[in-house]
DNA sequence: CAGCGTTGCTGACATTTGTCATGGGGAGGA
DNA sequence: TCCTCCCCATGACAAATGTCAGCAACGCTG
């Protein structure tokens, strides 16, 4: 009996090849493929895979909360996180969410089989570097408001913009910008937001 | 006598995923796989590839300097760039690169066999609504020093920071920073950041 | 050669940004 | 209940940023 998965990532291109790869196992079958996050869950029940291989970088519903989804729809369908990007935060909250397993694009090919076997065999996969540096980081030092007040900074809007967007007076948009410059050792918005960023905090 | 291919990605999943795609097609063989933009003509010269598939996203070496390197190398072989962005400037200066074609990673799975055939075959693949895309985007308005100044400026940097990096003075990054906000039409220097890269002038 | 655009510099100015002190209100823990 | 932390706000201040005008040098092109 074939271990099945369901393939989530928005690149139809890598979501293909990934199919491939792992149809080529003699014990692995891809049983669905979907392109967002939000059909995952559907995605899922349709098809009843013992394992769902997701990336994090997804239109709609981004991987972790498809994976928390996942887990309260249909706690028997264990998750390995996919992911281009190995940012400490996305690793402590995949394993929040009830990822299984968290892997990044980098690793051999080879490996992702196997990664695969162990999931399904109910045990954890982790990248030890990445584990580690999750510890090093550790969470998020920003409060929830500062978090809302960096995520609208990203795209280089002005004080004024943010506080019309978030509903906020301008002097409190730049308290909280101040406050998450200070925590994130920023010397200014533009490095906070790099930061917070590359820790996987926004 | 079947296609001899060469891949390069930085990401080896992704990398061996596209190989055992591709290798499923009875005409098509990956010969060479490389990780990095500076081993592909070396690795090209040794494995006398037909067609190399590039990423534009490479440490090292970027898909499209191999490019350039792999034309006036080796110019018996065709190149097909790969990537994840579709930036209208990647597009422009992949083909004045040499490159014989240009697919996003967005594009089904079984579309590339067929890219790798056409271009194979002495064809143009271009996408075409990307094709569009940086028919109206145009050619960069930035002038060389203000590219500079704006890449300089990517992480957030201080005016004082990066005319230190560049040997210039505060007032002439000012000045730069100034031209290039008004070309791209931003409103400040982080937004043009933003655009300058969407549009691939970075 | 004259004109043009790019580069580099200066100085001056208005605006924006970042910091700090201060205060009120609410939620949650000791 | 008191204390602490977060949220929201105000006002004031220093620093950084963006804009503008003007000047000089260089290389390219008609």
């Amino acid at each position: 009996m074939s271990i099945r998965l369901l393939l989530a990532d928005d690149q139809a291109l890598v979501r293909g090849a990934l199919s491939a790869l792992l149809n080529l196992e003699p014990d692995l079958e891809v049983v669905a493929e979907v392109g967002a996050g939000d059909e995952v869950v559907e995605a899922a029940r349709r098809t009843q895979p013992d394992v769902a291989l997701l990336d994090v970088e997804m239109p709609g519903m981004d991987g972790i909360a498809a994976a928390a989804a996942l887990r309260a729809e249909l706690p028997g369908v264990r998750v390995l996180i996919v992911t281009t990007f190995g940012r400490p935060g996305f690793l402590r909250r995949a394993l929040q969410a009830g990822a299984s397993g968290f892997v990044v694009k980098d690793t051999p090919a080879a490996a992702l089989a196997d990664a695969v076997r162990r999931v399904h065999a109910g045990l954890r996969v982790v990248d030890p570097v990445l584990a580690a540096d999750s510890l090093v980081a550790g969470e998020s030092p920003l409060t929830a408001r500062e978090t809302d007040v960096l995520r609208a900074a990203k795209d280089g809007a002005a004080v004024a913009t943010i506080a019309q967007r978030l509903f906020l007076s301008e002097g409190t948009v730049r308290n909280h910008l101040s406050a998450a410059i200070g925590k994130t050792g920023a010397a200014n918005r533009a490095e906070a937001v790099l930061i917070a960023t590359d820790n996987g905090w926004l």
